[in-house]
DNA sequence: CACTGTTACTTGCGTACTCAAGAAATCTCC
DNA sequence: GGAGATTTCTTGAGTACGCAAGTAACAGTG
């Protein structure tokens, strides 16, 4: 309406960007849940935990790769260390964090989720897209910004 | 791991999804939120009556529409009708369907927000894309699937 | 006309978060 | 070494959904 032309292009890719996230997210959320019994974010925590040093993150810094706020990510952890997929490790160093530790058992579910949901992943892509747009595609969302609230991207401590 | 190098693509493309999602929509969505009231889907569900023929719509196209089920579109709506915003107005063919009726009141309060809301959505992508490159996320982004559920896409009735 | 779907919508219950307010351990600066 | 600020994590309250079940209205069949 009274918007200038070039804000068209921006509104455009924002709101694709909506729905596109919302329907991929519902098919492969409910596809992880009905198979392997974890949901996206389950899931993300076990493969973060797994690619960490030790298979072990402070919850503090597993919050900030997940995106999530400090009490969502004890939330999250709540249901994780009922199955036995992840537990609770003290730090020597500092009584104040307490690890989230992968289990074996975690290891495992993670494992045996992967497989699957890496194939669902890719198989949704590839039914829209071809290889190279899905590069492309994966180059134009790693530019956009990835925390906004406090920038501790790289702490030498 | 041991998953074949051919899906790594599409399995960083989707993560990047997740977190591009992730941290634009917490940035923009607070922003909506602080300046004028208004989640997300509040503002696309006033965008999307606007646009829709005497700024109106059934509940559940609207839902399909905003990728929401039938009940999110109740409860959505319930906040927007109590301010006024929307209002339910009745169908005489068919008297199971409400409809969901932008109100002056409704169709001010969009163009208020419209004006920042698209501004800061524009900057936040132009802070990290070119134009060209904002085209052509969008154009990607179109080709992902729309809805899975069941495809009404155009219903001549 | 009754009888059996099917569609539109609402409601109760559960989930996955967020924010604000805490408690405890650690750091800082005098 | 002690007071105050900072960091880590948890908890209570609230929000925004989804799913399953329910109700009311319509549509098709005998």
């Amino acid at each position: 309406m009274s918007e200038p032309q070039n804000a068209a292009p921006a509104v455009q890719a924002w709101t694709r960007l909506l729905r596109a996230h919302a329907s991929t997210t519902r098919l492969l959320s409910s596809q992880l849940q009905a198979e392997h019994g974890l949901t996206l974010n389950d899931y993300e925590a076990l493969l973060v935990l797994s690619q960490a040093e030790e298979r072990r993150l402070k919850r503090v810094d597993l919050a900030r790769r997940l995106l999530l706020t400090p009490s969502g990510v004890t939330r999250l952890l709540e249901g994780l260390e009922r199955e036995g997929l992840v537990e609770r490790a003290a730090c020597a160093q500092d009584l104040r964090v307490t690890y989230a530790q992968l289990t074996d058992s975690g290891a495992e579910r993670l494992e045996a989720a992967s497989c699957s949901h890496v194939g669902s992943v890719r198989a949704l892509l590839e039914e829209h897209l071809t290889v190279a747009e899905i590069d492309s595609l994966g180059s134009l969302l790693a530019k956009l910004p990835e925390v906004e609230g406090g920038d501790e991207s790289c702490r030498p401590g």
